[in-house]
DNA sequence: CTGAATCCGACACGATACTG
DNA sequence: CAGTATCGTGTCGGATTCAG
């Protein structure tokens, strides 16, 4: 595979993105990192990547030792997840994310896709880096019509995702769409107070309050 | 400015991308984050960029509000800086560098450059990010025939490169060329001791000893 | 319906030369 | 020193097609 995308640098981060720094790349690392993912998954997730370069990209993360093709012989089904090389690029996407929701956040364009789950993963990758801890473990749902709830959770360490398995009742539940979700998020201060203040919350005062902590948003009027 | 790489998705790690993601971008702020350059330091530290594009990804940078064009008046000369939004991609830069250390290095190629500099910032962000601590403040110094000598400090906290300002006695000197340092470098375990081995140190015993342990070569024949 | 392959056009990028 | 200008190539998007 002659790469072009090639620097000439004697200099790891250079390496890096002549690995990694292709247009799609990261992305599809970012979406493995929520679990093993089907092409059509992905496909999806990724909202307007064509099938021609999500299969030359996947080719690619795989030929580079970061992604893994999963058959199981007799099913036709094709899962894709990270090797363990792959998964040690959790720390830039990491980082990318601190730096976006820090300095790139904007309300979502129209025809942009929401993805909850998504929301959610970069919400706790951001109060992970920014070391933000609940004092007990405590989980989160949110609802919304167009996307299965979603759940986050802190353990007493960090903040993780957490799947559809074990339904005890969360803290506290956000009944929203995602739209004003989105529009929540992009916001700040007396703007992502008025946009919470129209969203439906339910769960106890201590548990609220310290949503609006994390979120930091303002008491207001 | 109408920015082609667009993804379309309601997520800071998209919306980084889309800002940082073209080619040459995060190489340029890696150098910028050694100090101010002016264009033509620039130029040359990444080798085969053209002016062309060098001056394009600078002005959208600077109009992404992550660089900053100094020119006194009067002057021709050109500085260009990181502003704050800019040094704040540090953490992205690290990830990688990380990334690239682990899983990206290779021997040097015949026409690449082999910045003295560059790869003792490679090295120091490494060591934060590791968590390598000296037990003393200490500082090392690397002289080769095509660059300027180049110093990496330990400051009790953190790892730092060293401008030319002031030169108390480093602790260690190594002497040796630029290919051999690059190699040096892209080796592991025993062929990282054989590189080492032919290159000329200075230093006291507990100094080399705490280099070797910091570079992890194995103590060998 | 999943998991692709193929063709074509737009534009991002590279190489080289030239300018205030 | 700090860029422009010109021209060719490669990367990518869009639409269509196809086999299991």
């Amino acid at each position: 595979m002659a790469r072009t995308r090639t620097y000439n640098h004697f200099c790891p981060v250079a390496r890096s993105l002549e690995v990694i720094g292709e247009k799609w790349s990261l992305l599809i690392v970012r979406d493995l990192l929520r679990g093993p993912q089907r092409f059509t998954d992905l496909l999806r997730g990724l909202n307007n990547i064509t099938p021609k370069w999500l299969t030359l990209r996947l080719r690619e993360l795989e030929s580079a030792g970061i992604v893994e093709r999963d058959q199981e012989p007799g099913r036709k089904e094709v899962r894709y997840r990270l090797t363990e090389k792959g998964a040690q690029l959790g720390p830039v996407i990491a980082a990318l994310n601190v730096w976006g929701v820090d300095h790139a956040m904007r309300p979502p364009e129209p025809g942009e896709g929401i993805l909850l789950a998504r929301s959610l993963q970069a919400i706790a990758s951001y109060f992970n880096s920014r070391g933000l801890k609940a004092e007990v473990p405590l989980e989160w749902e949110i609802r919304t019509p167009d996307n299965p709830p979603a759940r986050i959770r802190f353990d007493g360490e960090t903040w993780r995702l957490r799947g559809e398995d074990p339904p005890p009742a969360p803290a506290l539940v956000v009944e929203s769409d995602a739209q004003a979700w989105a529009e929540f998020l992009a916001a700040r201060g007396e703007d992502r107070a008025a946009v919470f203040a129209r969203m439906r919350v339910a769960g106890g005062d201590d548990a609220v309050a310290f949503f609006r902590q994390a979120f930091r948003i303002p008491v207001g009027a």
